[in-house]
DNA sequence: CATGAATGAGAGTTCATTCAT
DNA sequence: GATGAATGAACTCTCATTCAT
């Protein structure tokens, strides 16, 4: 009944939340049932009611908190990170790496964002967004003016084609494999400021 | 009473396939419903059942079609261009170019697949992902082979890269907009062959 | 347009309905879809509306066709057969000869009666029942009081076992079988008039 | 939270499973909707799926209930009687007696056992059926060998007069009526054994 | 006479959510 | 905290019937 209650029921929360994750990325938001969550559990879908309002708010919590730790993580290396090319290489490498401990969250945001946006718990949504597209846009014109980025590069298509490649990797990142996300984040950076051709 | 009137029912199947297809790709397959489709068709819900079995048979159609299609481009651009740099590019530009014309399937293949394909009915996805997937990694490992692209790279997950940026680009890429799927196209290869990096 | 038009008419009509008999002893008349019974005549489920106004309008017709030719041919007995038992006899020889000829109306009568008569249209089935179990009651009474009959029997009872045994025998009987309705009806009557107890 | 809850469960389950039976026997299977169902019930139709996986699954219920309890009694009266009249009359006993109990069962199955042997479901109707058969046969087989029933009756005929009478006779039978099940069974014992004709 | 697109009512079923116990 | 019965709205799908062609 004093401090050890509360961890124990934070505790609850976080296991219920990481189970609902699970689900909600393998099995997509709208398809994942309350009751499947339960069943998981090991509680029936009532059960589930005493520890979060809705369906809504589960997934809410998750992505909250997801969305906060990269954009701590994407303040941290614009802070740290001064060269173009290294706050870059930064940004990339902390992307993948969120996908160890963030995974199903980020499978979440990637494929339920444009549907639980219309919604107006999610509008906070379009903020977030915005603001971690300005990390990366910062840097890239940064790069760009410095003469580090080639000249030639629409900007904006650039930072769209470097988003879409390392949060999508998600759908088959296997936190458990043998590639790791430093070494996925290094092979996508060799081909991305390189290219893929041979040099002759 | 003849040709006409096939001609008449093939039309009509293929405008509910359109609209079917629009909202399926906007708001996820299982999220759409029924009454949706034939509200925006001008019709009754049960009406449509009249053209098709179910929903299911509708998005089968619609990706069948689009996954046909596609085969059949690639097939075509392997038989014409042997040089690997070349059937790179052609692959590409295909790819992002089928977007003007399949954009709805593209993004419900891109957004349902993983869903779908739990039923049987969608399980000849897996022949399907595995052929398109084999003409990439042909045309990668020859150019590897050949020396024209860097011997340093995983093939495997150069591919993923390069597959995931081209169709998930459906998510923001727009028909009618001001960039053509050309110049993306074109972009983008700029990007995977030679790098951002400028050249000193 | 003479005659043989109206003649082809007809033909045509109980070409219909027979098809239409056929499913709904087999499967039921609320289980039968106007749909199934347009398959079985080859055309579409709207083309038999140039036909029947609707599906009770069949059935109707069916029974009624039954209902008649079985009255009549009660009567008939009634008006031939002054003995009880020679009555008796005819009536139960009639009865299993009617599944050779009405099969289906038969089993269809059987089966939906109970369920057809809450429509007003099939008000007509309660007088039509009454006046045949008349058929029945009167001869059993008149050979009852005539001492040709037992006089420790019920004869309501009585008149519904026969009725019972009789009707039902159309779900295992089959007109093209080994086992003809007359050895059927005299094996019946066998039972019926002296048991199946061995005499000593 | 005990024997007392599950006790409870059991009865609301048996309640629900009481009045969708009567439904089912008075208006049909395909007939009664599920809402009908809960309206009986005083609930809401989607309230019975906490109860029952589906409409099918409660006659399922209803059914191998019914058809358990069959088979016992007639294993009980096979076990006891040894004499192939005494046999016959318990089991022709013990069949009315019946419908004291499973009368609503017993309707549905002779009503409905066409229509839900065609579905996977009810496929064990068929190995049932027989054994019940294979009591009745057995009994009059022995009984005919004996020189108890008569030597000119086909004994499987015998065996469907008397397995249509008894279990049509559900349709007419009234457990609250003047007339108990246990004088219509001698009532027609007297019939079956000894005819209906007056002995001279 | 037949077609085939459409109607409109209603079917069985699912599911997030509530609440007395 | 958890249970489990119930709600109520919405869902996919079915079907008898209509009617312009």
């Amino acid at each position: 009944m004093g401090v050890g209650n509360v961890r124990g029921k934070q505790d609850r929360r976080a296991e219920l939340l990481a189970i609902a994750g699970r689900l909600f990325a393998e099995r997509g938001f709208a398809t994942t049932t309350v009751r499947e969550i339960a069943d998981a559990a090991g509680i029936l879908s009532g059960s589930l009611y005493h520890h979060f309002d809705s369906k809504e708010s589960m997934v809410d919590e998750i992505l909250r908190g997801f969305l906060d730790r990269l954009r701590a993580a994407y303040d941290r290396v614009l802070a740290e990170e001064t060269d173009p090319r290294a706050a870059l290489t930064a940004l990339i490498t902390v992307s993948f790496e969120s996908m160890d401990t963030d995974g199903d969250a980020i499978a979440i945001f990637q494929n339920e964002a444009a549907y639980l946006s219309q919604f107006e718990r999610f509008g906070y949504f379009e903020g977030v967004t915005a603001e971690l597209e300005g990390c990366w846009l910062g840097v890239l014109e940064r790069g760009q003016r410095d003469g580090v980025f080639r000249a030639d590069l629409r900007v904006p298509l650039v930072y769209r084609f470097i988003r879409d490649t390392v949060w999508v990797a998600v759908r088959w990142y296997d936190p458990k494999g043998a590639l790791g996300a430093e070494e996925i984040a290094a092979q996508y950076l060799t081909i991305l400021c390189q290219g893929i051709v041979a040099q002759r």
